[in-house]
DNA sequence: TTCGATTTGTTCGTATGTATT
DNA sequence: TAATACATACGAACAAATCGA
């Protein structure tokens, strides 16, 4: 009875939409963690006292977000950063000749700072918050391309230091994921063009005068919570940054 | 009989898939028009000989791929590109400040030509085939902010010329889908930054030696047919091109 | 290797709610 | 108001994949 859905939701949400809340909020606070399974659709249906498609139908949304994953046969899954699947979901940069690879980052600086004007707008951060500001250059075919600085609030990332970054294994959102249980869902990308600072230009092997892309980022967690700002200078003369809209299938 | 789903299909796809692959043809082949109801789901379950769960299970993937839109009530129509909704799906500059307009394009050339080795590739044509190419600029708050080169294979706009394009209502798009029943149903950029010929900074009131955002867009319709190849120049002084990932719940 | 238990995937059918015309 | 269309929800049965005994 205490867990009955119809009664005690004020907003007169369909079924399935209580049911995608309730699934999501358990998977904010942690009930599942990523790489866990969730429980059987036959045990969500009894829990939440709906049938087993009704169940379905709120993974179903969830699984479209990429925050779920089926696998027949076996269970349906929180997803990890640590998936080839996930890892080109979040890395744009491909070789004009068509070639993915992920990047290998090379860490510069790890410094911590107060928030700028822009990211405390971005990050909505009160004014002169402390973060860390990170420094990478990316990778590809053992040439640098990719120029970033990363922003995260400090209050998210507590015991977060130069060695536990530089030592993480996997990507840069793995180690949110695994270390501070910050999942990243999804990102929001601003892109224009400029001459890059005499540093980045040295750094990403461009002739003086030349253009660079300019990459602002913002990454999100649930309940659309920003997470990370990250500035990326790319050199593209070997490669583009590709947006596909859209071949979202996924593979298999 | 003659049609009933099940037999026939030699690959074995899960009914809705199959569903999904008629409506599909219908749709392209021009059965149900843009703009048009295509039969309600109890009539297509007895044309199909399926139950109507699974009918709805192949227009979700197609409203999901923004090709049908249901609406409670009146039916299930066929996307076009002249709804709100549509438009800001395939144009991606928004203002620093986030204001979101539509442009308004201006004609600049039209003219014949043969197929670049570039465009040959991404448009799979023959060599040196016959196409349209139009540059137009493109103003926001009636200032210039992107510069087009449009390449259209000549076959598949058979009588094309500078009068239809420029005397057109609504957008580009919706001339393709109105006057040559081509529906664009996803587009893939490219994004690179480079300095401007000095015809496009002129047009785009860019100071020499600035630097543009460079998008290289391929447009396609039904079975991935390559449609459009467009190569835009854009000023990003005060505008940027947004990649969200992904909002995509639409209005309403 | 085989078998059985478990889990998701597909398909069917039915009933009721809600929006539109 | 009535008819029609999509939206939600329930339940049941079987298929297909996985995994461990």
């Amino acid at each position: 009875m205490a867990d009955t859905l119809a009664a005690g939701s004020l907003t007169f949400n369909p079924l399935y939409k209580e049911v995608k809340i309730r699934l999501t909020r358990g998977l904010a606070g942690g009930e599942w963690k990523p790489g866990d399974a969730i429980p059987s659709e036959t045990r969500l249906a009894e829990r939440f006292n709906v049938s087993i498609g009704t169940i379905r139908k709120a993974i179903d949304e969830l699984v479209a977000e990429r925050i779920l994953l089926r696998q027949q046969g076996r269970g349906t899954f929180v997803a990890t950063h640590t998936e080839d699947r996930t890892l080109f979901y979040f890395f744009h940069i491909v070789g004009k000749d068509g070639s993915r690879e992920l990047p290998v980052t090379e860490l510069l600086s790890f410094r911590k700072a107060r928030a700028s004007a822009v990211e405390e707008e971005r990050l909505r951060l009160a004014r002169g918050a402390p973060t860390f500001r990170i420094q990478n250059v990316l990778k590809l075919g053992g040439k640098p391309v990719v120029f970033d600085e990363i922003t995260l609030p400090a209050e998210l990332f507590p015991d977060l230091d130069e060695l536990v970054f530089g030592g993480r294994e996997g990507t840069i959102y793995g180690l949110y994921q695994a270390r501070y249980a910050i999942s990243v869902l999804r990102i929001s990308e601003r892109l224009s063009a400029a001459h890059p600072s005499a540093r980045a230009a040295s750094l990403l092997e461009l002739a003086p005068d030349t253009c660079a892309l300019v990459i602002n980022r913002v990454a999100y967690t649930y309940d659309d919570t920003p997470v990370e700002y990250r500035l990326s200078w790319v050199n593209t003369e070997r490669h583009e940054y590709l947006s596909d809209l859209w071949k979202n299938d996924g593979p298999k």
